[in-house]
Parts: C-alpha cells; sequence; structure tokens
DNA sequence: AGTTAGATAATCGACTACAATTTAATCGTT
DNA sequence: AACGATTAAATTGTAGTCGATTATCTAACT
C-alpha cells in the first residue's frame, strides 16, 4: 500500500519562488516610485533600451508575454511617454515600439536609481553567483517539463 | 565622473525568478487540471490541510497575502464546494475557513498527483537543496531590505 | 487573379495581487 | 457606560497574466 508523501508548504520550492518574486516586486516598485513605473513596465523598458526598435512580438519573446498582456501594459507606457507605438508600413500586422526622448533622457537615471537600490540588497558576487547557479538549474528543468508535451 | 552600469535583463537575479515564478505556475496548472484549481488556491487549500480551521487572517499570514486577494479566492473554493465560511460567534469580525468533505476525501489524491508531477522535474536531493539554500539567503536579504523602512 | 494558410495584434474573460478605503465588531481606558 | 483606537473582512480601483477568440494582413499556391 502506497504512501502519500503530505506536503508541507513552506518546503516547497514553488512557493519560496513565489514568495521571493512577490518580494522582488515590492522591491522594485519602491526603487521605481519616482518614475512611476510598474516591475514588468521596467523590464518592457530595459528590453527596449537594449534593442529599441522592436515589435510586440519580439518583446514578448525577451519577456515570455503574449499580446495579452503586452498591449495593456505598452499602452499605459505611451500614455506616460515613454513609448510610441506605430504600425509598420512594410507590414501592417505588427506594430514598432520606440523609445521616445524621455525615456532616452531618463534611461541613466533609471539605471543609477536600481544600482544604488539593489547595493543595499547587501549580496556579494558569490550570493548571487550561487543564486543564478540554482536559478538556471532549475529553470532548465522546468523548461524541459512544460516543453515535453509541447 | 560616474559610469552608469547598464543593466541586462537575462543577468538579473530578479528576471530568473520573474521567470522561474511564470514556468511554476505553468506546471501546478497543468499538474492541477484534473481538479480544477489555480496554483494560489492550491497553495490556500495546503495551508488548510496542514491547519484547518483557519481564519482568513491566519491563511493570509501564511500565503503573505491580504483580504482582497482571499476574499475572492475563498468564495471561488467555496463555490466549488472546497471549503465553508463562517463567522465566528466568539468574534463576529472574523470568518472561519472550514474544509468540507469533498477537499479531506481529495486531498490524498491532490498530493499524489503534484507528488508523481514532481517526480517529472527530475530534481535530485541535493538539487533542491541548492535552491532552498540560495533562495532562503535571497529572501532574508529582501526581508531585510523591505522591512527597514516600516 | 483568387484563395488560403500562417502570422500578428487586439480583444475579452477569468483570476491574481495590492493599496486604500469602508464597515462592523471588539477592546481599553476612562 | 461611553468613547476612541484597533482589528477583521469586504470593497474599490489599478495593474498583471494567460487562454481563447477575432480581425487583419502577408505570402504562397493554384
Amino acid at each position: 500500500m502506497p504512501e502519500t508523501q503530505p506536503i508541507r508548504l513552506d518546503t516547497q520550492l514553488c512557493f519560496q519562488i513565489y514568495t521571493a518574486n512577490k518580494k522582488f516586486n515590492k522591491f522594485y516598485q519602491d526603487a521605481l516610485k519616482p518614475f512611476n513605473l510598474t516591475y514588468p513596465q521596467y523590464i518592457a523598458l530595459l528590453t527596449l533600451w537594449e534593442n529599441a526598435p522592436m515589435s510586440v512580438k519580439k518583446i514578448g519573446k525577451h519577456l515570455h508575454l503574449d499580446s495579452g498582456t503586452l498591449t495593456p501594459l505598452l499602452k499605459r507606457l505611451e500614455s506616460h511617454g515613454w513609448i510610441t507605438r506605430t504600425r509598420s508600413p512594410q507590414d501592417e500586422r505588427t506594430v514598432i515600439i520606440q523609445l521616445t526622448d524621455k525615456a532616452l533622457e531618463q534611461r541613466d537615471t533609471v539605471y543609477d536609481r536600481v544600482n544604488s537600490c539593489q547595493d543595499l540588497l547587501q549580496l556579494s558576487n558569490e550570493q548571487i553567483e550561487d543564486c543564478t547557479t540554482a536559478l538556471t538549474m532549475l529553470d532548465e528543468h522546468l523548461d524541459s517539463y512544460n516543453n515535453a508535451d509541447k
């Protein structure tokens, strides 16, 4: 007769990730308050600062988000003056996201703010390295499962 | 003249956590499909299977969620027959959450299902240990920052 | 040319998540 | 007993996330 393993919430990896994610959210919400940006908006800007102009599709590939999430998020960024949204003349299906002057001007200020806040976390390079190693491994295992059924 | 450190998205701990959280969500969504449960609903049941009966407040302490999230979530669990919600006679402010017979009967089936899905992740005990260690450390650092301003 | 298969965004509905406020009940102190 | 402070839950408003569907467009094929 097989024994059912009880599941203790506080020993579950998923719950540690779930909790850490919310804490990071709060951390960045505080750090980004001067710019009135949420964490998802911030990572959208991060990838745009690296790669703009980008299509919605391409942003989604970088952030693992679909248009159902990105369309309203990008509209908010547009209404706050960070980006512009224009349809490509070559292919009317794709929407091209461009950074505004405001976004280009504010880039280093945002970088500095986030970097200085991260310093307050007091993580050594070695500690960050350990986390990255563990999370990369976990990520691969989650991927191989999630893609197994395709 | 200080140099502004550029921020590469894919090297950021926060983004690894953000991504892993979404992948875990998908993982559990698949695993829990037979029970028509979401991940947040599942962890609410987990803590109830350990500690029921519980007040909404106490559940919130365990899961780090407030009543704005829990009230509608618990109403959904109630409407699907997993729990009951009754006001305490001793203190009319608090709502007592109890598990239904269905929840008690299904417990081991859910445990078995989740445990067998977790086996498919192919994580060794050592790998899980490494993740837990890293995440616990990260959690403490996030806590000390998030509670600093109080 | 006309049709169709595939791609791209947008839209909609359901569920979280949290800040801020509201309502009701309880407690403490006078 | 009465009033002010505290607490618990619910409510409201804003934002994220995803699944499923829809509308439009492109490209390829007949």
